[in-house]
DNA sequence: TTCAATCGGTTAAACGTTTAACTTAAAATT
DNA sequence: AATTTTAAGTTAAACGTTTAACCGATTGAA
């Protein structure tokens, strides 16, 4: 068997109290005996057993991390990025991830992941869009929870996001910035949040330039933006106004969608149309041309979110919102009307 | 807080003891009792705590998942079903999942899941191909561990598998069925068993079909199988075998990526052309044409190898390798020739 | 009829921590 | 010099299970 806090007492030569204390950064302890005990920790290997500090504690030193299964299927990998940021920030804390999915479909009465039936997690990342169902379920638990990358619209809660608005205006301004002036957009879902926010960024941004516009600019499919829905929106959008030069997609999915058709119908980027995507996923730098997009930073939304959950649980800190910058990213699917 | 054994034990009228033999289904107690502790538990919903039971019996209920991060990242998601295949078994069992990533380049002496640094899962699960480095690591630990759609030449381990050389065969016979007789093949990462195993299996079925062969139908590209290389895999293919009317891609990636090329040189799917695959991932049904492919059960192995998991943790049991059925799913990029 | 075996359950120790309450020595205050 | 405060550490109880050892009652064998 591995070392246990009676070994590392011996071995420091002080009681099991003061190598506890010492571990959990106790100020009664003197920086000598400190120096003493974290020697013999370094020296046996020593960890902690979670079952016993969870025993007294009533800390289980666990967070469950949960999106909708198909949230995690997608394609391009969103989610699995904010995840790996947040595992690789639980490494350099005192804790475990438990990641589990829910059905998209989630209705009240539905199987919970087991960590949760059980009230085994000191905290839970929500991640994407889930079923208000499920929220009001989580909220029951009394569990502390995040959102990450969506928060419903009622409600008050701790949540890391990016600014969706700012980035809908940013591209269609770059778009405006080439001189664009009949702009379309393609989008999904459109009772996302997410999605209604970059829409809105994006008439804002027409608007401030005042630039003419009406809605048949817009084409919004019913169900999940993904490659196919981008598609058959161009497809769509090209039968109301054959006469765009640019259009800014949802997300790279769309765009990546939209980028077939396109080159289906002999319609050359940017020769004859300039198109701009949404979250810069891996696949925009294989395209034909590369795709200018906003860069959303997913690594770093998993792992703020964890460390504001920590802070929720530590502090039990108010409801608060943390805005993760994203950034433009100029590659060779936008190009200055002439 | 929540009922604990005491509750429980007050409430049936019987000791603690009981309530936990009980639960632990020892045979010592009698069936009326059972039902009256059963009875009490299910009213105060009751669960074990998690860090009472394992300070004593030093059982974690930890499940590890480990995968490398690329695998993890992969565009089609292949490994996130497999896991997702093991989360949906775990919830009828009495683990959790801990989910973690290594660096696909991972080196003796670097970071390691937190989980595994502190010893604190009675189990792992290693999903695709790892650095040798890191099974050392792993072997080292006295964990069980399982291996799952991959497993080292060297050493026997228990394993759950599809059986690739079937696969192989099993795609290019369908090829040879349908009269085809110039068959090439595009694979990449050649050193993965699988994708060697799927090579043998092609040149198996050509071989016992009596029909003409040489090198040069095959490409193999150094990297990873993705879209990418099976651009450039097809292409290099088509540069050294003009004439071939077939093509075995060793993944769904590869095959979409020669798809690509196909179009962009004008040539058509079937006419000039039929495509198989191997996975049988989502996109596949996207593809215009649908693509022909094998079915891997994603689900079914990442069940599989948790079940395995727990019979290596409770029987100790030996060495075993589980072999999961594929299947040929015949849809639209494959036709007779004429 | 007596003793051993079996059945169905209970008692109590043990697991490895945390932490409130306590102790002792030294420093500060009166 | 006597008293109080502070600093640095120790003692011991508690957390909620599992399980070996035990116990009494019933059954079966001699």
């Amino acid at each position: 068997m591995s070392a246990n806090i009676k070994d590392v007492a011996l071995k420091a030569g002080v009681s099991i109290a003061t190598v506890s204390l010492v571990l959990n950064n106790n100020t009664r302890i003197s920086s000598e005996t400190k120096r003493k005990v974290l020697k013999a920790v370094k020296e046996l290997d020593y960890h902690p057993s979670r079952s016993a500090r969870g025993l007294v504690s009533n800390i289980t030193g666990n967070i469950g991390f949960i999106l909708t299964d198909d949230h995690f299927l997608k394609t391009e990998p969103f989610y699995t990025r904010i995840f790996l940021g947040s595992e690789f920030a639980a490494r350099e804390s005192e804790y475990y991830i438990l990641l589990a999915t829910i059905d998209s479909k989630f209705k009240e009465g539905d199987s919970l992941p087991r960590f949760l039936k059980e009230k085994n997690v000191d905290g839970i990342i929500i991640a994407g869009k889930v079923p208000l169902d499920f929220i009001d379920v989580v909220s029951k638990l009394e569990i502390p929870f995040v959102f990450v990358d969506y928060y419903p619209q009622q409600g008050d809660f701790p949540v890391v996001i990016i600014d969706n608005v700012k980035g809908g205006f940013t591209a269609t301004q770059h778009l405006i910035n080439l001189r664009h002036q009949k702009i379309g957009f393609i989008g999904a879902d459109i009772m996302h949040p997410s999605i209604s926010d970059r829409l809105y960024g994006y008439k804002s941004a027409l608007q401030n330039s005042n630039l003419y516009f009406d809605e048949s600019f817009i084409v919004t499919e019913e169900d999940y933006p993904n490659r196919a829905c981008g598609y058959s929106a161009a497809k769509k959008l090209y039968e109301k106004k054959p006469d765009i030069t640019a259009i800014f997609a949802c997300n790279d999915a769309m765009a990546i969608g939209a980028m077939h058709f396109l080159k289906d119908n002999g319609l050359k980027i940017t020769g004859d149309v300039s198109l701009i995507g949404f979250d810069d996923v891996e696949a925009d730098l294989m395209l034909d041309p590369p795709l200018t997009t906003i860069h959303v930073p997913k690594i770093e939304l998993g792992t703020e979110a964890l460390n504001l959950l920590m802070k929720v649980i530590k502090n039990n800190s108010s409801p608060k919102k943390i805005l993760v910058p994203i950034e433009l990213v100029v590659r060779e699917s936008t190009r200055k009307l002439n």
